[in-house]
DNA sequence: AGAACTCTATACTGGCGAGTATAGTGAGCG
DNA sequence: CGCTCACTATACTCGCCAGTATAGAGTTCT
């Protein structure tokens, strides 16, 4: 829920801590607040881990205690949770943009394909990845797994219409996704921000391969 | 160290706690019983995460109480290393193979490519991948890093003779290295042992797909 | 037999960290 | 001014778990 709405950008919210700061703090600002918890979560969990992260590490990062945590988040599970879906529900609505679109599916996939590099990049590319079901309660967990399934879907629905409208060639469209999928979200892992690519410059480069391949032609 | 000797053969060492009830304990078992405590901590990290996992449970599963996991490993910190290392080394087994062998280098990297799946879908396999520096210490987690650089340079590598003996199509090495460990990472998340498709039936799809592409010849 | 060594269990300690009880503080409002 | 509500801090509890002190059991060698 909170997804989308969570800040993309670093800069923005770089210094979130100054809200509480701010004395002049009005009641609109709680899901501002609550973002920059949720925010300030996903970079501590990706540098450290999550179970090597406290609650107090968040909250001293906010200049805040840890009860000012769970004014805003009900748990640390839920804590995790929002991250999770948070990057998930980018690369969701990249899918469904171009759901049914015009031109070959392709075109379509790597598109998304971009869409996914630029989540993936994104603060929440780590907790996406990396945190596991394992970490979630039942119910939360199967939340998580229904998103990735969602996701699953859609790329081997690209595969298959590119191999009915002939942009795409015989394969395993399974195998495939798979593959797609792994090489994405692999760079949650090597990824840093001062890194000399870009999302859309890495994008770009998967495209190629996923689209030529290795061998001459 | 162990690496390479730890016992592959899941069935082989299904029952490993059998090892201990085994009257006739003799010295000579001493390697083969650290062997099984190490393979046991892997599969039980593979279930529920390194975390989640306690001493009390490997000892557990191994009819045997934590004083004795003591006697063969220095703390919970090295099972997990020990787990790393045994996974990575045999991907390295296989790179070390076909190093300078003859033949066009595309299909050396196949063989690669195929020897990492095997050794993805080992009961290492998931703490290969998942398993984090974040949870070693510095000096640990730098050996670790060596052996992972080792994996990535020795792709990068077989790249760059494909370019140069023409096997490859020219595209940046390192991104290419990139996907292709990602995509092979990746199977760890998603690999049961009960799954449909063997090792050497996945890595023959991915070889396909990396090298003829999604787009129709 | 008994010394010496290897291996294993019982029963602890010590610390960390999630979550909470309680008590403010200050803003808005009548 | 004094009531209420939203928010935050201090100062706890409580359970879990890595790691250990200690003692005992079996084997081997002399």
């Amino acid at each position: 829920m909170a997804g989308k709405r969570v800040n993309r950008s670093a800069a923005q919210l770089a210094e979130a801590r100054a809200l509480w700061r701010a004395a002049e703090s009005r009641p609109r600002d709680r899901e501002r607040k609550r973002e920059a918890v949720i925010l300030t979560a996903a970079r501590a969990f990706r540098e450290r881990g999550y179970h090597n992260t406290s609650l107090d590490d968040i909250a001293g990062e906010l200049k805040v205690t840890k009860p000012t945590i769970y004014h805003y988040v009900q748990n640390k599970e839920q804590l995790l949770f929002e991250c999770f879906s948070a990057g998930l529900k980018q690369i969701i609505e990249g899918l469904e943009e171009i759901r049914g679109a015009d031109g070959p599916a392709r075109e379509r996939l790597e598109y998304v394909i971009t869409r996914y590099a630029e989540a993936i990049t994104s603060d929440f590319g780590w907790c996406m990845v990396q945190a596991e079901n394992q970490d979630l309660s039942p119910t939360m967990s199967g939340k998580v797994q229904a998103l990735k399934s969602q996701i699953d879907q859609g790329l081997r629905r690209l595969i298959k219409e590119g191999q009915l409208d002939g942009s795409i060639r015989k394969c395993d469209p399974k195998m495939t996704a798979f593959a797609l999928a792994g090489a994405l979200n692999w760079i949650a892992y090597w990824y840093r921000a001062d890194e000399a690519l870009s999302a859309q410059e890495i994008a770009r480069r998967f495209i190629d391969l996923f689209d030529l391949g290795l061998r001459p032609r």
